[in-house]
DNA sequence: GTTTTTATTGACCGACCGGTCAGTTTATTT
DNA sequence: AAATAAACTGACCGGTCGGTCAATAAAAAC
């Protein structure tokens, strides 16, 4: 049996229990003590991987960012169906998303960098520049389907897709925060496909 | 000179520090300690006038419901124009709102029910219900707004005013989450006026 | 003018915060 | 097998957290 490989790597798991407490309550609300308690980990251990609650916190930030491209992002957005329908099919997914969080969890915990950017973009200029970044990344996807939308004449010529992607972003961004705060993911299967009509012209 | 008004009511003072405070950074980042020194009183006044930080929070958020309503809303929405006018008329009030908060601080801070919201809807019950309740009396002098520009023959009869004027402050909050991340007030002024656009159909 | 109520003070509480460190165990290299 | 490096442990640091409390001072009521 050999040491059986379920003993996974502690920074893993150091970084997984990080990523479920921090997006489930708050970055100040969830210690480092707790973090490390939760990944089975002594606190010197912690920081043996990590020099801080920040950098960890930015660590997450990236594992998060790559999770939702890799299982949402680039399976809402196959190419086998137009250009418009992929950003329906991402409310969804969204949706369902956030309604199977709030059978596990009892709450709808909205966005992982809506509710650190809210938090910590007045506080902290590395996280805020990482969520930046991210948020950057995000509406380069977003802009690429509109721009297939143009190519395939489903969206008018005159369309900003610069702007029009940032304004999806925000919209995505503001629904998930009411459907947080209302504790209630129908918020999200009733507004998010309006995300898909927003237009904003050059 | 009479002992001179200067000298305002304490806890009037307590309040708009927490205001202020609470406001430019998060709750759990401003304690209590950090409060009674900018508003010059000892922390065992505080709890004279507030049983706990949390229902300090919560007469905050009452404060600044009260505030925006009378200092923005019903200016905005003053019957000297058309209804969806009155719509445009408050997307740039906004703008120069957080413009020149953004002047004072060098931060854009966002709305502060949206911070809160995000911060605390999973942790804190009280404050979550009581934003939710603030977010439903600000939705619903949209969905006047919306009602009125109905009437008025600018709004299409088959548009849902509850659900758009829901639309439009889930787009509200987003487009402040992505300025304060941005620390950036012109992100709120390229994208804040399409709001004005959203519709949902019943 | 004395009593009663309200406001204010400062010292104090246990718990927790992020982070450090010397030392020990385990794994890898040579 | 010895040497080196990586992983891990547990005790500890100063500081801050939200909150309490008995004593005092000021204001209001009688």
């Amino acid at each position: 049996m050999e040491n059986m490989q379920l003993i996974v790597d502690t920074q893993q798991r150091i970084l997984d229990s990080a990523r479920e407490l921090i997006f489930s309550r708050s970055y100040a609300d969830v210690g480092v003590a707790a973090i490390c308690e939760h990944a089975g980990v002594k606190k010197g251990s912690f920081y043996h991987f990590y020099p801080s609650k920040q950098a960890l916190t930015i660590a997450v930030l990236e594992a998060q960012f790559v999770d939702i491209k890799d299982n949402m992002m680039s399976k809402a957005f196959a190419e086998d169906v137009p250009p418009l329908e992929r950003l329906t099919r991402f409310t969804q997914m969204a949706y369902e998303f956030q309604k199977q969080i709030n059978l596990q969890t009892g709450h709808v915990l909205g966005c992982a960098f809506g509710n650190l950017a809210n938090e910590l973009s007045t506080q902290d200029e590395p996280i805020r520049k990482k969520i930046e970044h991210s948020f950057a990344l995000l509406q380069k996807l977003l802009s690429k389907v509109l721009l297939a939308a143009k190519q395939s004449g489903e969206l008018a010529q005159e369309v900003d897709t610069s702007a029009t992607a940032q304004a999806m972003l925000a919209y995505f961004e503001g629904v998930l925060l009411l459907a947080k705060n209302q504790n209630d993911p129908e918020v999200i299967r009733q507004l998010l496909p309006t995300m898909v009509h927003i237009r904003i012209n050059q």
